[in-house]
DNA sequence: AAGGTTATTGCAAAAACTTGCAATAAGGTT
DNA sequence: AACCTTATTGCAAGTTTTTGCAATAACCTT
């Protein structure tokens, strides 16, 4: 696969290494269609490589996310789930059946500038999850 | 102290009930001047109430963020925080030294009207964090 | 290709959080 | 004021997440 060589490459330009447990984590996240649970991304990378353990996941993960290789969304409960990097858009989940639809970057981007000048905070977050109310339950 | 039965009729109201556990958490969150974490609730509101367990705490906390009286924060690791419900205000915190400021409500009104008015949720959060990197750490 | 440095992992134990259920007590009713 | 109903708590046991440290293995250098 060439994205492999990609994230080994983006990685060992930071002076991290790439591993056979990241990997596995890696293809975890890129075969899933939303985002998982840490303890999914255990059982589907244990499948790939059973000797994985479950502190390594939680600790991959973390690091992952620093470096922008994955995401994390906030999950009401407090739980944080986390998917692959790269498509630029949000959710909004209904608090009371847990419906989810994404939303789109565009309608932050004034948002996010506004918080730039004002705070003088950069690179603020491109993943935010919101919470509503969806129609269903009104 | 007024805001006391204030409380126990909102909640009474509700068909629920006004107990010591729920009052000893509510004076901690009160006097609190920002988020704590559910540890940090337990240890405050023990002294208040020796008894309390920190199950309790817990579900109370979470309890209390369903009917409006408490607030949760997220905080970047996955783990909610509450404070006292009242002060409408957002927090931006850095990333990288966790460093923490208040963004006002009023930036973000008009992108949860547009937010309503695109998805047809309704009463969308009204507590947001924002992560960015902060001036300093730049 | 072998060796050295040190980032990363696994293990084991701790801490944080959740759940089920029987006992308790809030607060409406008589 | 005593009684009933049932929301709420405490207890004990489970699950999830974190942490420290010694062993391992990437990958740079020779």
């Amino acid at each position: 696969m060439s994205c492999t060589s990609e994230y080994a490459s983006q990685l060992r330009a930071r002076g991290f290494r790439m591993t056979s447990q990241r990997l596995a984590i890696l293809h975890a996240l890129r075969h899933a269609e939303t985002h998982l649970s840490p303890r999914e991304v255990y059982i589907q990378a244990k499948q790939e490589l059973p000797g994985l353990t479950e502190p390594t996941v939680y600790r991959t993960l973390e690091f992952l996310a620093e470096n922008g290789l994955a995401r994390t969304s906030q999950t009401g409960n407090g739980h944080l789930r986390y998917q692959i990097a790269g498509n630029d858009h949000h959710h909004i989940v209904c608090r009371i059946c847990g419906d989810e639809m994404e939303v789109d970057h565009a309608l932050l981007e004034r948002l996010y500038h506004k918080l730039e000048s004002d705070s003088g905070y950069m690179r603020i977050d491109s993943h935010m999850t919101f919470f509503g109310v969806c129609p269903q339950c009104q």
